[in-house]
DNA sequence: CGAATAGTGTCTGTAAGACAGTATCTG
DNA sequence: CAGATACTGTCTTACAGACACTATTCG
């Protein structure tokens, strides 16, 4: 069982708490075009052997703040560095970790599968979202919360053009969201959205063939690399 | 300087964190139809005599988890329960309390005034969001990012429901959401989007009169007591 | 019966989606 | 020039909002 612990540097009778950092690292699979969730295998028990979110401890005389924690525990796990690394939420509870009371900070990243190809180490397992099994402490119920997350933000914002590459067309990118969100769009309206969303820059002269005329190449501006363009849809439209 | 402190439970070697719970208590003012947040004078330093949001920390030999504790320290320090309590996040860092490195998960919770007048000790200040100064902490940047979450969230789902005494007509629902998001909305609108989440008992044959001809009298229905029921507004539509 | 509020039907403008036409490249 | 893909214009349909009309109660 877990038993209070008294801070030494806060002064005395705080209760003092385990905190760790767990980070959802998403990409698109390039073949399948499904969602994939970065795992590890465990190195230490509890669940030795199993594969789990990358997470680590939130070190106070290291970090800035827990997002600092998560970064660097990305960095020092997988190899990888996301611009866009979001907080999901907090976990924690005395069930959650057969060693008694834990919280876990979760953030979740996104990333085009070429950055995994070229920096991950091979520790790294990219898992389909849909073929999740046997995960341990409460990752299941983590990575499908961020999971929904990215669905759902994805209707409306820059968020799947993380998934891209740093340059593609429109029509690469309408894949992309085709692909996060399950369903096809239609592309005029595709193409009204990203205009209304002011998030591209074209780059001038430069085109790419797939076969047949080649397409204008954009690149998320430099704004939105860490932080979304959303759809305004003025509260008048919504209720 | 905070120092990492080391857990006398879960083994030597873990870093420990000193970690608290903070709540955005938040209701409509009944005569002014603002938004106020509930804060309390701090009795100790830092920043005593300052109103600040009510919070206290963690006991994992207490709290089954997180949002137990923020039920809990929300009972003590305001002698209120709501049914709607939601995770808004987790702030984090050694800048935010000047005794050192800390962590606060924060949840929100919506109730009618009425509640607050009756239940809420002496000491609950009701204070606009629109007329806060000198909060300490990071309490400001908490609360900014409470108010956008309730605003955004209204124009598409049940929240301002909350605000509602247990029963209400659509009139007065509307009021609450029109207050709440800040613009008027149509009234044809607003009625059928209220059919579409389906989350309203009519209590039949219970009618209520503000001076003309009695309007129906609805409840929420038990299912969204706690949680909420959200437009569809299809991917489809979205993008 | 008049005032006041509840609830609903109709009309109109706007925006989304389907479709197809034009444009521009490769081989 | 044929094939393939990019891009854009038009038409149709559906929904949101404005407006007004009917309904129901109170004084």
């Amino acid at each position: 069982m877990s038993t209070p612990v008294t801070s030494a540097s806060a002064g005395a009778g705080f209760p003092a708490i385990v905190a760790t950092v767990d980070v959802v690292l998403l990409t698109l699979l390039p073949d399948s075009r499904e969602l994939a969730v970065a795992l590890l295998k465990r190195e230490r028990e509890p669940f030795a052997g199993l594969l789990a979110l990358p997470g680590g401890f939130i070190h106070a005389q290291d970090d800035l703040d827990a997002r600092d924690a998560a970064e660097r525990t990305l960095l020092e796990k997988t190899g990888i560095r996301s611009p866009y690394l979001e907080q999901l939420g907090t976990w924690s509870g005395v069930n959650r970790d057969p060693r008694g009371w834990s919280l876990s900070v979760v953030y979740f990243a996104l990333v085009p599968h070429e950055v995994i190809a070229q920096h991950a180490g091979g520790d790294v397992h990219m898992v389909s979202v849909d073929r999740l099994r046997g995960l341990p402490f409460d990752h299941a119920a983590i990575i499908e919360q961020a999971v929904a997350r990215v669905r759902s933000k994805s209707a409306y914002s820059t968020l799947p053009a993380h998934f891209c590459g740093e340059d593609f067309t429109l029509a690469q990118l309408q894949a992309v969201y085709e692909a996060v969100i399950g369903e096809p769009l239609n592309k005029v309206t595709f193409r009204a959205r990203m205009a209304e969303m002011d998030a591209l820059d074209e780059l001038e002269g430069v085109k790419r063939s797939d076969g047949g005329r080649p397409a204008q190449v954009y690149r998320l501006k430099k704004t939105f690399r860490d932080r979304l363009s959303l759809i305004d849809r003025g509260m008048g439209r919504a209720l």
